[in-house]
DNA sequence: ACCCAGAATGAATGAATGTTCATTCTTCAT
DNA sequence: ATGAAGAATGAACATTCATTCATTCTGGGT
């Protein structure tokens, strides 16, 4: 399983069906946080409603309150749902059962954080809008932080391998891992506000310049 | 001038005076940018109304409509009036007719970036609450990208010569400066949504890590 | 002292939105 | 075939918010 991103691109499949059909909740549950994440990346997430959401999913506006118990609640699920499929994402890379070479391994981690399942504008889009909202609400802060602080960990531990490895000398792997992560992050960023300015390609080359900075016997 | 942010933090002098008072229109829309910044901040730039913006001000309703056509032009220009104050404050520093040694130069943009001004929460804050919704709204792509673009080119420009002074080989400077802005973007985000996890000072020494990695001997 | 341009006010308005719940419909065990 | 459990619906409700504008007030010019 390289991409772990699911697809949330499609719009609904609905064309005349007009026949009210019974789904497992689960299944009800993933559909309203594919369609909040759609209409987070169009709208932006102030101007979300729970119409807007509900429509989107091709769905009618009260089965919202019955699965999630109110709009806010459906907010934090959707943020906790892209904050673990990032972040799992990358954990299962760096963790690394599938990949023994640490540079290979490196190697994908950029790609799945800089390739197509991730940098998808929607994805970014939700990202930084929980973000933005992250300063006020508590609750966003913690879910970020918590997925956060693990897969800051398996970095660091990733990054102490290939230093040992590699004999590099005077680098700090914690520091290193708080850069890159940064770096990542504000790519992503650059990718969102100014598209026009930075390429995917770019900021690719960009990762991979520092990675090389820090370990040249790893990369290339 | 080394501290080109203006202080927002203080809430208005306000006490009993209820007396009205008339001022020029280029004041009043200072004090409600102003109070903007700190609404936009304290509640969330999804949760900002009209009533608190003016409340905060210490004035009434009707006012924002008078100086600002509507709310998404009093947003649009809080943006704008962010943004203006924040690159301004870089690019002052890298056209650098204050300071000739670049090696100084680059320390001080350094403590510009994550000096106390910029790093306010309040700054951050409302600086990712547009990020947030600018993948939804190419308004707020245009203002941030345009100032941007300069400061880009500033910062390029300012590499150059550093790379010319050092001699440094194997450096492209335009890449360099993308990789540093973005890290800069970066390690604001985590201060604004992980302040647990990296701290200002630690942020700091990420950043100078970076430089001198790639400027060695202008860095200490 | 007087006047008035226009700055400031805030109650009123209408539109939009989150949430509720009585009702309808689907499914499946019997 | 039948009934019941509960999934799904959407009209109705209460609230909140941006915007308007008739009215009040202020300060400088005469």
């Amino acid at each position: 399983m390289t991409d772990v991103s699911s697809a949330v691109t499609e719009a609904l499949p609905e064309a005349g069906s007009k026949r009210r059909q019974i789904r497992p909740k689960a299944e009800r549950r993933q559909q309203l946080i594919d369609a909040t994440i759609r209409c987070i990346a169009q709208h932006g997430l102030s101007a979300v409603t729970m119409q807007m959401v509900t429509r989107d999913a091709g769905l009618s506006v009260g089965i919202a309150n019955l699965h999630f118990e109110s709009k806010d609640n459906l907010l934090k699920e959707t943020l906790r749902f892209v904050a673990e499929e990032y972040h799992g994402g990358q954990i299962e890379i760096m963790e690394g059962g599938d990949i023994p070479n640490l540079s290979e391994r490196l190697d994908a981690l950029l790609d799945f954080q800089l390739g197509r399942g991730v940098t998808q504008r929607q994805k970014m889009s939700v990202w930084f809008a929980y973000y933005g909202e992250a300063g006020a609400r508590p609750v966003y802060q913690k879910i970020v932080s918590t997925v956060d602080r693990l897969a800051a960990q398996k970095l660091e531990a990733l990054f102490t391998d290939i230093i040992r490895e590699g004999g590099y000398q005077g680098v700090d792997a914690r520091e290193l891992a708080t850069g890159y992560s940064a770096l990542i992050d504000g790519l992503h960023l650059g990718l969102l506000v100014t598209p026009r300015e930075l390429s995917k390609r770019r900021a690719r080359a960009v990762a991979r310049d520092f990675l090389r900075r820090a370990f040249p016997k790893h990369i290339y």
